[in-house]
DNA sequence: CGCAGGGATGTAATCGATTCCATGAACGAA
DNA sequence: TTCGTTCATGGAATCGATTACATCCCTGCG
């Protein structure tokens, strides 16, 4: 492969004026220009990356460690991610954790021997010392759905609190009384966020939400099925299973179907994430849809800020409850019947 | 950031005896290895890959674009593709070409400005010059799943003929007749194929496959949802309408139920690519299964064998059927009535 | 006419590793 | 004792770019 020497050689100038015009430094002459450009368009030169990097200290190179590639709402942040790089001139290595944080910690040790100019991070963990240490030791870095308590770093993401007590009221007023939730790893903001903003919806209608009725998964599919069997083999289960993302939510469906029962019929069934297939699946599934593209446009932004020398900005955006047909039928245009009751409200 | 020589003047040693430690060759004394280690223990050293890969000139990096991120099949075969070369100690970095030619050349170029050792491409189209360059030039490459034809590149791809063919037996035992299909570029082989296949496959059983039933799609949702209305606007729509990709599939799931018709009630729908969705969705869809993640293995291991000078090894695997129930009924267990009449067969 | 200033260009240092080659020490054989 | 090996180590070249600095030439002004 062609290296600046051959070009340099080729169109009888020193390397520096190659470089010189490669990068369009003012004070180059027509003539020399022209003929660098020749001989670059005659021997097919690009830049070795790899040796411009080793010089500038800088790879024009973003890292974006994800929990999950097998989930659509991952796979779409990753894809405007990547959308939003390339329009700022940078390209993004991604890594798939996997939801395990020795994978998440491998992918941020092999992105940082490769010295990415920043870091995207959704961790699937409370944080390993290898992300602490990172985020300390002044490497840009953004986290992007999930974050880390009580570490420095900028933050974007969606509040679904609103959302949460939407589906609720949407729940309550549809009749369901005894509301299960399965839940994300405790040790991931997501995970934990997602239960509480749940339970104090729960509170504000005055219901409870037994431990019984909160099941701990993974946010992977099979986890979503095991903890819905646990649910219906009680002695009381609950009218409705709320997944705390989309693959659980599939596993959910999946274990109600495995025992002949039917969605919303004998369970209904409502998710974190929306996602395309959400409208095809049988039925419907109602959802909470997060903006997804604006969150990975945005966490790029804060990012390239952060590598460029200007202030990042956290970002939180809204999610919003998207209403199909999985929790029973849509209730009445008037909303009155979803108010929760005086006296509960009143004290929340 | 410690650099070696940093480790080097820690440990009271050249930087030649910390890079022999750190590329474990045997002329090192223990007491100087001991030290060393120390040193990068103390310093929490981590070598610089950029400037490791410009010496050596490799940077077991692989390459990888696919067609569409948001295509469950090659998300599944992303991930496979990442576990084999994280085993073979490689790393990789997709690139994901939306099914945009020109996105597509923007990745294989950026890939070979870094210096990736090898390529795995699934192209968009019938192979760009800058793509058949690199395939001359030298670059170890590897086709997965669809391939461009004469070129000489290994290609790793799933053999969809039987499937098609037990795929068109199951409609025409369920008394189907007028099938059409939704066809992905003819640019592609797996979009051209597959139509080839379909076609062979109804002729066994005296079947035309008419113009008007062939739908040019793109592989994306919307042009499913788009080729589909057309055939619904025909004077004699199609009884069955199979899908190339499960994208396509999902747009014609769409465009049907935007008419408030059913599956497989008002007309039947099959898909090419199998995805875990398709298990939930309103009908369960049947389709024809890959076996994406043999296939992304198989696919690292010849990229991986050209690159360490083995012979690379081309690998065709059979894809099958997997009957659901968005066709009809499931045939009965005899599977007589799916015999194509005997005059036919004979032609075949 | 002489000199300052600025534009075009080249030489060489540099980034952080790997690796060839030279050197010196230790040791065994003659 | 001396010589030839072998082992451990360090010095320095090298990979392919960028860039500080030096040089040379031209132009314009006093």
């Amino acid at each position: 492969m062609a290296s600046i020497k051959d070009v340099a050689a080729e169109a009888g100038v020193s390397v520096a004026t190659v470089s010189r015009v490669l990068n369009d430094h003012p004070s180059v002459s027509a003539d020399a220009r022209a003929r660098v450009l020749a001989a670059v368009e005659a021997l097919g030169y690009r830049p070795n990356a790899v040796a411009r990097s080793l010089r500038t200290d800088q790879t024009r190179t973003l890292g974006l460690v994800i929990s999950d590639v097998l989930n659509p709402y991952f796979t779409t942040l990753a894809r405007s991610v990547e959308e939003e790089a390339r329009a700022l001139g940078y390209s993004v290595i991604i890594g798939n954790a996997d939801e395990q944080p020795d994978l998440q910690d491998h992918h941020v040790r092999s992105l940082l021997d490769r010295r990415i100019d920043g870091l995207l991070v959704s961790p699937t963990d409370g944080g390993s010392p290898l992300m602490l240490d990172t985020a300390r030791g002044g490497t840009p870095m953004v986290f992007v759905d999930r974050w880390i308590p009580g570490v420095d770093v900028p933050v974007v993401r969606a509040d679904g609190r609103a959302a949460v007590r939407d589906l609720v009221a949407h729940l309550y007023g549809l009749g369901h009384r005894r509301l299960a939730i399965v839940a994300g790893p405790a040790a991931t903001t997501t995970g934990s966020e997602r239960v509480e903003a749940f339970r104090e919806a729960l509170a504000e209608y005055g219901l409870p939400l037994p431990d019984a009725y909160i099941g701990q998964g993974d946010f992977q599919a099979e986890s979503g099925r095991r903890v819905t069997d646990t649910f219906l083999d009680l002695a009381e289960p609950p009218e409705v299973v709320f997944a705390a993302d989309n693959l659980m939510a599939l596993g959910a469906l999946d274990a109600v179907r495995a025992r002949g029962m039917r969605v919303p019929g004998d369970i209904a069934l409502a998710a974190f994430d929306d996602i395309p297939w959400f409208v095809h699946t049988d039925p419907p599934v109602t959802a909470i849809a997060q903006p997804t593209g604006e969150l990975g446009r945005a966490a790029v932004r804060a990012l390239v800020d952060m590598i460029e020398g200007r202030p990042p900005q956290s970002v939180t955006l809204a999610a919003r409850l998207v209403v199909r047909r999985s929790c029973g039928e849509p209730a009445a245009p008037t909303a009155t019947s979803a108010q929760p009751p005086v006296t509960n409200r009143s004290t929340s």
